[in-house]
DNA sequence: GATATTACTGCAATCGATTGCAGCAGATTG
DNA sequence: CAATCTGCTGCAATCGATTGCAGTAATATC
């Protein structure tokens, strides 16, 4: 029915300038309006339910108080738990965070980046990140504040908030050869992505180290139907069958499992799989996953502090917050056959 | 570095006024335009990489283009398809989706409610609604536009777009019972929220209808630990142990598993589950979970169509649409022991 | 008692885009 | 040839809030 009312009716029905009311209204600037007339104007606003127009304010200010959060797959249950760990740092500085889905589809991801500088976003945390990424090195080369998240950039242009991966997978391999396990494979992630590229790497080092030949092969897709395809290929392949299996994430994970299934194998008894980043219910599974911890509240909410910090001028450089991660022992290991 | 581009500065380097300017970059009003003019425009924009800036736009349009959508629990893997569908609907309409989760808390439900009005949501989705909702209820008397999705309030205010809860309810009934299952209790949802107590009237009249006597549990949220507390009342209470046991979602089904576990009674050879939802990789489960496959992304889709259609004039009663639900059957039902 | 200081408050410009209205040139009509 | 119309463009107001600057009154200082 009637519109909301704008500051203008606040300061009419108190009485006073709208630029006293303003004063009156913002926290910072109070202390420049004598306390009865504050006190009116307040007072106003509430009997109006007066609700400042941000987009007059971000107008005027040209902060809209607002951080663009590009999620790849919004599905993998990992990406909730960082959403909020980020709206938990977020909201207590009077940010929203304005989440945009990608699909991990390059396009998708640009639309979403414009539609969100359209929106005048102070800043970005992006959990889109490829090894050569356009979009990190334009936003970039416009001076723009950016956060990455789990996944880096090889050149280190923004501050990156990720987990100790190469710790995690060497843990992981530990815990598969203190069982016993001499034949390990890994399923590798997308080596477009550094957390592909790097667990990758850290397998074959693990690997090597305990004078073992290690055997990869790389998804290209973090999803339950790319774990699948890549242990077909692994089981189906020539050599000798791996009784070990570190994942590149549990999402292929899972698709290994249903492959071992596929191939007549049980998991544990015949192949041992070990998932990474211990997604939400990772614990329900058939059987429960053994895999790495990733604190994914924590690294969001790093991710948004970072960003805070930068927005109010801490240097923007490629500095990298680790995590320390965790083996988490399940039900999907035991010792090979 | 360089600020972005702003109208006119197109318009002075097109050699125009920024009125032409702006009608020439409207699809709609670029018919008022001479081409060759539009054309110079056109390149201009493009050379100077110009956005236009939403929340200019919006201060005069008064039209955010932005849809707030507000989510009891981002982490139940329910919600993640939704938003999927939302925003498949919602962005080819040049429309964006602002997500905000409530931890099913009324205080953080009504602050991102107010942050949205601030932001000059065009219309909301909400899956927050309660029977009897404060929010639902001054959001229509302030002439909103809403669209309820999932759960919806004892008053009509708005649409709503659900599952047919009842006949799911009525079809896990059915199944338990042909099964040969005479036993039958049900963990409920929330009762102050319509999906608890529609399928808690449902079960209720479908049990009844074969004869028999239904046992319900009132959990007091959507969650696996409220499952895990009913199911053990259930366990540890008086009467005969159930046999079969219709969960008010897979989030209670789940926590049904554990205390079943703790109780050292194996699912599905002692007490058969029926959870309700589908939620994502509830087949992945241990064991795979029964339950009613729910349209999540066309749910979602299905209420952006309609909060779009309302915003384009058309009337918002509030009618209701009913989505076909089916049971899928898989691991957590057998035959009574 | 004159001047300097303090404490408020108001004025008006501004952010960037949209849009009703008016103006102007050239084409059309009678 | 005058009158009308059409097509295009520019002017200026507007959306709602913020903020530098100026103005006023009351108080403090010498």
């Amino acid at each position: 029915m009637d519109k909301p009312a704008t500051m203008s009716d606040v300061a009419r029905m108190a009485g006073v300038h709208k630029a006293t009311a303003s004063r009156a209204l913002n926290p910072m600037t109070s202390g420049q309006v004598n306390q009865a007339t504050a006190r009116r104007v307040l007072a106003a606003a509430k009997r109006l339910r007066y609700t400042p127009n941000t987009m007059a304010r971000s107008l005027r200010t040209s902060r809209s108080m607002t951080i663009g959060v590009l999620i790849p797959d919004l599905t993998n249950p990992l990406f909730p738990p960082v959403i909020r760990g980020i709206e938990s740092v977020l909201s207590p500085h009077g940010y929203t965070a304005l989440i945009a889905n990608t699909d991990n589809d390059e396009d998708l991801e640009a639309a979403g980046f414009e539609a969100m500088l359209a929106r005048q976003v102070d800043g970005f945390i992006l959990a889109t990140g490829r090894r050569e990424d356009r979009l990190v090195a334009a936003a970039h080369t416009r001076g723009l504040s950016v956060v990455l998240i789990n996944r880096g950039t090889d050149r280190p242009l923004f501050p990156l908030v990720t987990g100790d991966d190469s710790a995690g997978i060497a843990a992981a391999v530990e815990h598969l050869f203190n069982l016993g396990h001499r034949r390990l494979a890994h399923l590798a992630g997308p080596s477009d992505m550094t957390t592909g590229f790097v667990r990758g790497r850290a397998f074959r080092q693990s690997v090597a180290a305990h004078g073992l030949d290690p055997v990869v092969v790389a998804c290209d897709a973090y999803s339950v139907e790319s774990g699948r395809l890549g242990m077909d290929a692994l089981l189906d392949g020539p050599g000798a069958r791996p009784t070990g299996m570190v994942a590149g994430n549990d999402l292929i994970a899972i698709g290994a499992l249903h492959a071992i299934r596929a191939h007549a194998l049980r998991c544990p008894e015949d192949v041992s799989v070990v998932g990474f980043n211990d997604m939400p219910f990772a614990d329900e599974m058939q059987p429960p996953l053994t895999t790495i911890h990733v604190p994914h509240h924590e690294m969001g909410a790093e991710a948004a502090r970072i960003l805070l910090a930068e927005l109010d001028g801490a240097p923007a450089d490629g500095k990298t917050v680790t995590l320390p991660l965790r083996l988490v022992v399940r039900g999907s290991t035991a010792p090979p056959p």
